[in-house]
DNA sequence: GTCTATAATTTGATAGAC
DNA sequence: GTCTATCAAATTATAGAC
């Protein structure tokens, strides 16, 4: 990946945690960059096509650290703080919510690729929750883990939205202890 | 309130709660309406008052519902449980999520204004629950209610993005169940 | 890879007639 | 209250030079 699509990549996710995929246009991005905006059209034909990626980068960074945060953890306990550790990473990185949080209050409004792709990032942290809850042989893994996705997820919006940065750390510690009950 | 503002107030909602804030144009109400955006002007100046007065009466709609839903209530648990039913009816009757989980999502990017009355709901709502939690003689009962907020604020944006309505309320179960704990 | 230039459309908003 | 007409700006996107 060259280091304008990345630098591109940055700027569109500062730009769309911010006000969301609609708020944010090429021309800003550009600026941002100091090119203009048909060269971001080069790197990204469609805009579409610009948020797909910055969601897969976005979905492999929150993995990768997942990796490092849980390394050497077994238990479902540790594994599943880890979790909270990275999600509140990104929280508290920008004081912005998740990415996908965000795109997914917006999901029906979003071009279909785009939609999925949020939907994937989603879909893989209830699984990633799910198997932890399994191996912790936790009744309706599945659905406990939805709840823990659930409460993070909106505890970084209520958060956000209450300039209370510190409120997360009090909610993921309740959802934890109620995931693991 | 003129018919004309409650059908402006109506397609915006919709509009709102499918793309978001910024994906929404005077000229689309107006065309929903069979009317010119010029006459949606006459009605809301600018967009942002038209955004404030739809949250204004979202937020009463939500609270007459709970009125209606807590009818002789009057354990903690039944008072909580009416909030889920009145979540519930929120998705449900559009499939769509909260107007101010969504534009919650969006708060760092929408105009100040509509911003304040996003997170004037939020709060209204996590001061509801600490309400009824104080009455149960829960311990931190404003923290047990922000989780119980965004666990169900969580919960129907994750429902949309994985197009399964019956997931939030497994979800509200298990976060009832843990608030009252 | 970046630029200039531009097309085609949409946006929020206003003035003034009816 | 709604209309026509209009504006200035912004939007996504493309063609073609360098």
């Amino acid at each position: 990946m060259s280091e304008t699509v990345e630098k591109l990549l940055d700027a569109a996710e500062k730009r769309v945690r911010t006000g969301g995929f609609h708020a944010v246009s090429f021309r800003e991005l550009a600026t941002d960059l100091g090119i203009k905006s048909a060269s971001v059209h080069y790197h990204f034909p469609r805009k579409e096509d610009l948020a797909v990626a910055m969601i897969t980068r976005y979905a492999e960074r929150i993995f990768a650290a997942l990796e490092i945060e849980t390394a050497g953890a077994v238990d479902a306990e540790d594994r599943l703080h880890a979790l909270a550790r990275v999600y509140r990473a990104a929280l508290t990185s920008t004081n912005q919510a998740c990415l996908c949080g965000i795109m997914g209050a917006e999901a029906l409004g979003l071009p279909p690729p785009v939609r999925k792709a949020v939907r994937g990032f989603l879909d893989a942290n209830v699984a990633w929750v799910a198997d932890a809850l399994t191996d912790h042989g936790a009744a309706e893994p599945e659905d406990r883990a939805a709840a823990l996705i659930a409460a993070l997820q909106g505890a970084m919006m209520l958060s956000v939205n209450l300039g209370d940065t510190a409120l997360f750390d009090r909610i993921a510690e309740q959802s934890l202890t109620a995931a693991l009950a």
